[in-house]
DNA sequence: GGTGAGGATGATGAATACAG
DNA sequence: CTGTATTCATCATCCTCACC
């Protein structure tokens, strides 16, 4: 393979963090209710995601804005510090939103919503390094700057040179310890970034991402209890067919795009069940 | 040209309510 | 519990205005 070659398809991966990505973070609906998300996988221990005061809990929005960074980061050459910076007018570019006052405020907000919500493992989240799932408190980014010009320019900021020579609208954001050890030690998935931006529903790109740490994890058929797929992703939804509603759009989205083989609802007694079959390694 | 706040309005789709 | 209708928050899109 040419150097070149092997750029231009580095440059369309998305490499995650294959314990993260097992995991609910992202609301997918716009539930008013905004508590914590909990999530009890079988194995045992306990996962949580924590909003910071005063703010909500992560939305599609900040699940497409995570993706873009992670993307970056990998385009980046994943660099040790974890430190990436873009301008926020290339950011929304690059994830397909127009530039305006309303998205700049998006994704500030978006940004420092991943920096401030904590995410909460209790024996859950697998750390590739360490022997024992992670007990503790962790957060996607550990740090974000971002300059404002309006900021930047008064006299009264001068004290932080930094901000004040920085470009406006440049941001500058650190990707977690915890997951940059994970994506190091080769704990991943990889996406493709086309394909990732093709998938229009969020529920079928949150899909897209849980499918392929089960295609990781070497299954071909995935066989997973309805319920338990709904607290995994996470849908808020209690019933069955309020269930099917939100994940059959996704389905068909996923089988379109050649994701995914096959995904088909069972009811056995009382249980309902999903069954997917998986894409092939190759596309 | 790039930022940045914010008003107005329509589109979207999941939550909710309600009937079966 | 399920199927259908309605409601409503969020988002997208358009704009104006101000500033560099």
């Amino acid at each position: 393979m040419t150097f070149v070659a092997r750029r231009r398809i580095a440059t369309r991966a998305i490499v995650l963090d294959r314990s993260l990505e097992s995991l609910p973070i992202f609301r997918l609906s716009d539930s008013a209710e905004d508590t914590a998300i909990s999530f009890s996988p079988e194995s045992g221990g306990r996962w949580r995601v924590l909003p910071s005061p005063g703010d909500r809990l992560p939305g599609t929005f900040d699940q497409d804005v995570y993706i873009e960074l992670l993307h970056r980061y990998h385009e980046a050459g994943a660099p040790e510090d974890g430190v990436i910076s873009f301008t926020l007018h290339a950011f929304l570019r690059s994830i397909g939103r127009r530039v305006d006052g309303r998205t700049y405020e998006q994704l500030r907000s978006a940004l420092t919503r991943l920096e401030r919500t904590t995410l909460e493992s209790s024996g859950v989240y697998v750390a590739a390094k360490e022997a024992q799932p992670l007990e503790g408190r962790f957060t996607i980014l550990s740090s974000v700057s971002i300059a404002r010009r309006r900021l930047a320019e008064r006299e009264q900021f001068t004290l932080f040179p930094v901000l004040a020579a920085s470009e406006p609208g440049d941001a500058r954001v650190t990707i977690g310890p915890v997951i940059r050890s994970n994506i190091a030690a080769g704990h991943t998935v990889t996406l493709s970034a086309t394909h990732y931006m093709s998938l229009t529903n969020p529920v079928a790109r949150r899909l897209y991402r849980l499918l392929e740490v089960a295609r990781e994890e070497g299954m071909v058929t995935w066989r997973v209890p309805l319920a338990s797929l709904a607290e995994q992703l996470p849908l808020t939804q209690r019933y069955p067919s309020h269930l099917q509603r939100v994940l059959q759009p996704a389905h068909e989205m996923l089988l379109a795009a050649g994701l995914l083989r096959d995904a088909s609802f069972r009811q056995l007694n009382r249980d309902w069940l999903v069954d997917y079959v998986l894409a092939s390694r190759a596309a």
